[in-house]
DNA sequence: TATTGTTATACTCTATAACTATA
DNA sequence: TATAGTTATAGAGTATAACAATA
């Protein structure tokens, strides 16, 4: 390790303040207040990946699984998600959308609630986009 | 599902994943017990920036000022940070370090609890260092 | 009236602990 | 014993509201 020890703080700082910013500003900018981040996180990956358990669920984003049960409860008690029996392994629990949390989801998209996106969309180039995505893979290296 | 970038995700999503891991990662990485991440973060501002206000503070980081003044009373408690009086303005209360406040942050320096600015340090290359940096400038954009 | 600061309160997010059920 | 899941509880972080003091 280099002494310029500063030089890296800033990095660190700056990646610690910039993230955190754009953190409360989703929040504040989600319209409905229907459902909170961390609830539509969950509905999507629920959507994309399939039937997923809870633990699958914890393991890609690196949460304990009783925070993403506690999250997932959530969605069971609005109807949004719905809890299915794996045949194979008794102890798990496949996770699907219901009707309703699939209507939500198309609602959310047709009506331009995915405010991060259109940001990234609307203030950044193609070529400023595919860097972001770069650097978004080298942080993810730093969670290894 | 693993943590792999799927085809379907965004950049968005990609981003909110990558950095909701990384502060998980240091909130859980720091030594802990003695300060919280919002304590650490005003400390290191009130050290780098000179005399302070809660509203220059919850400005540069685009927070409210309570919950900055939250922040700040917990290390007036804990006896790191001093509100003295601006004679120019006496609404206003600078905020300055006291000699506690000084101790304890080269403590941390010494003692390597920069967790993030390591992980930086070790895992990416000077020139990637460099591209996280610039796309962290083409975030901050975004927060405009 | 506008700005600066404080305090009180509530909500989101996530961790730890304790428990049940199945492998 | 180990794994999957749930529920209870606690703490960090931040927002909103209400208020006082100063500009």
């Amino acid at each position: 390790m280099s002494g310029e020890t500063s030089d890296h703080e800033t990095i660190a700082e700056e990646l610690q303040s910039v993230v955190g910013a754009l953190v409360r500003r989703m929040r504040s900018a989600s319209p409905g207040r229907e459902l909170s981040l961390s609830q539509v996180s969950v509905l999507k990956r629920v959507d994309w990946d399939g039937p997923v358990t809870v633990t699958d669920l914890a393991r890609a984003d690196k949460l304990r699984h009783q925070s993403v049960a506690a999250t997932v409860a959530a969605l069971v008690d609005r109807g949004l998600v719905r809890r299915t029996a794996d045949s194979d392994d008794l102890r798990r629990k496949l996770l699907i959308l219901t009707e309703a949390g699939r209507a939500l989801l198309a609602e959310r998209r047709l009506a331009g609630h995915e405010h991060l996106a259109e940001l990234i969309d609307d203030r950044l180039t193609a070529a400023e986009q595919e860097q972001v995505a770069t650097s978004l893979t080298l942080l993810r290296r730093l969670l290894d």
